[in-house]
DNA sequence: CTGTTAGCGCGTTCAG
DNA sequence: CTGAACGCGCTAACAG
């Protein structure tokens, strides 16, 4: 292995001048810089990273904390992070916690063993201890931002949408097109965008002087499966509802399985919403009218944020709050 | 910060021993050791990771490429392999390569860097150079394998199904439906994991005493968009095919779009077969028959062959060959 | 079984 | 602008 003493050794120059000259260049004369280059190349060096990282404190690399890799929605934010990080030479470190609160202990020890210089979170929860009720950032924490979700009394920095409007957008689209009894298949409980959701939701209902019916809600978890489930149960009321959206896609095309296994048309007997707009949505039959979300972008200005606050300098802000749209496709049809 | 000076202090005994004590306990005496296991809880100390890798010169990490992160099938590899890895307190490096092999290239620097011990590689190029024709392993390569895809001429280790048998098997069975006009629509060309499928449908004509029609092929590069226009372009022949073979179940969704499009029923005009069995396979309409994968097993698998061949030993078999089987679901049907 | 010692490769003072 | 020298925190001989 070739190290910085070979380099200095063929350039005639102290080992100083070739850490300077590759990582300061202009604290150097051209000349000696143009000798060192010209010995790197020569040699064939590369420095060490894994001395570099010691001797720096730090890692270059960053912990995405992701509940479930194999959810798309997330894989596109991942792949934001990703370009950004790469593009400031960045590392990803990947924690796919399964949901486990155990699991992002793990993985954000990480940091604290000087594996990662900051976190990212995609989850719902704050992957370090602190007391409940806690209403400012603890200084203690290692650099962290959440992507999609935020944190009710903590202000930490996050990336998303606003989820209040954007729900609230899609059930006005239903509610303009006639329907009056709608139903929510919600995400998981202690998802505060999913609270959001549900808020537009009621919100929208108010508008059109509608009153919030809570049987009409049922709780899935994100996954296919859940969605079937709970459009199930929706389709055991006497009254069936005539339109129902749904937290995310997933559960959005698990409902509409299981409205063609109890033989309702779509969207002809219930109109469907969803909500992210994964790729998939456009592959449903019908097509799935959903609330679209800039994932990648999110997951690109979560990387900045980090970025930032890594830097030292104070994030340009510490909410970021990204366009959302209603992607108007064919699950949701007018009443007649 | 709490290092492993302190400790020794605490603990009356050399920095030495301390590093035993946590590294090697049953060379150390139990009394010493509990000493020393006291005094580090007491210091809340943890090591220095950074100190620790570039100390030991490698990084009990694993860099994983990925070509697309956004494919699902990829997604349930990763989880996998994540699993083992954990397990084996071994981190994974996340590499989105997005296709390009300069992105490939930048990621399988950093072996080079030592910031990863090895990688697996989820793609269908390996990522170092080497002379076309090449035979054997390059003893110069840094310790990796393949998962799903493998190499014609080197004999990297990987981890995969037998895509020829599956392929065929699946093809049979649209050819024990009665389907004598059977499409196929293919991945990317450089895929060596296609070429051995489209390799199983021409066995599967073959025993059926068909001729292998060039243009009942069409190349699709597995995602959905590419499935849609597959289909639609084998929908403007004269005759249409009955039956559709894709290459992985992306496709299959987009080729049954398609299909819908033009107005054809599924499965009554069209019977569809795909490949991977991704989740959404369940939730089509029709669900979708496909060959099922070990998706999640294959990048167990993998991680363990690449631990096997981190630690020197020699990797129990350099090729596994993991079952599928042929999930019947509703798109294909009996030709009438 | 334990302690002493010598670096790993690099960044960073501090003089010059 | 450049070089000598130090030490980051830890592991791995080696000697005792």
């Amino acid at each position: 292995m070739v190290t910085i003493k070979d380099v200095a050794k063929l350039a005639g120059v102290s080992i100083a001048t070739v850490s300077r000259s590759l990582a300061e260049p202009d604290k150097v004369s051209e000349k000696t810089r143009n000798k060192v280059i010209q010995a790197v190349e020569k040699s064939g060096y590369v420095a060490n990273t894994l001395a570099q990282n010691f001797r720096r404190r730090r890692s270059n690399t960053v912990l995405v904390l992701v509940p479930d890799i194999a959810n798309p929605f997330f894989a596109n934010i991942i792949q934001g992070i990703e370009r950004v990080a790469r593009q400031f030479k960045y590392r990803v470190l990947l924690g796919d916690t399964q949901g486990y609160d155990e699991n992002e202990r793990i993985y954000s020890d990480l940091v604290s063993h000087k594996q990662a210089d900051g976190i990212i979170c995609l989850g719902r929860n704050i992957p370090f201890p602190y007391r409940k009720g806690r209403q400012s950032l603890d200084p203690a924490w290692p650099p962290f931002v959440m992507a999609c979700e935020y944190h009710r009394d903590i202000p930490v920095p996050a990336v998303g949408i606003d989820n209040v409007a954007a729900a609230e957008v899609g059930v006005r689209h239903l509610l303009s097109l006639g329907h009056r009894h709608i139903a929510y298949i919600d995400g998981p409980e202690d998802s505060i965008l999913c609270e959001d959701r549900l808020q537009g939701y009621k919100n929208a209902l108010k508008s059109s002087q509608l009153r919030y019916e809570k049987g009409l809600v049922v709780q899935g978890d994100f996954t296919l499966a859940s969605g079937y489930r709970a459009m199930t149960t929706l389709l055991q009321r006497k009254q069936r509802p005539s339109a129902v959206f749904c937290a995310n896609d997933e559960m959005a095309i698990g409902a509409m399985q299981a409205c063609r296994d109890a033989g309702c048309e779509l969207p002809g007997d219930i109109s469907v919403l969803g909500f992210d707009d994964i790729v998939f949505a456009e592959y449903t039959s019908p097509r799935l009218t959903t609330i679209h979300q800039p994932r990648n972008e999110i997951g690109e200005r979560a990387m900045t944020l980090l970025l930032d606050i890594l830097s030292g300098a104070s994030p340009a802000a510490n909410r970021v709050i990204l366009p959302f749209s209603l992607e108007l496709r064919d699950s949701t049809k007018r009443l007649e």
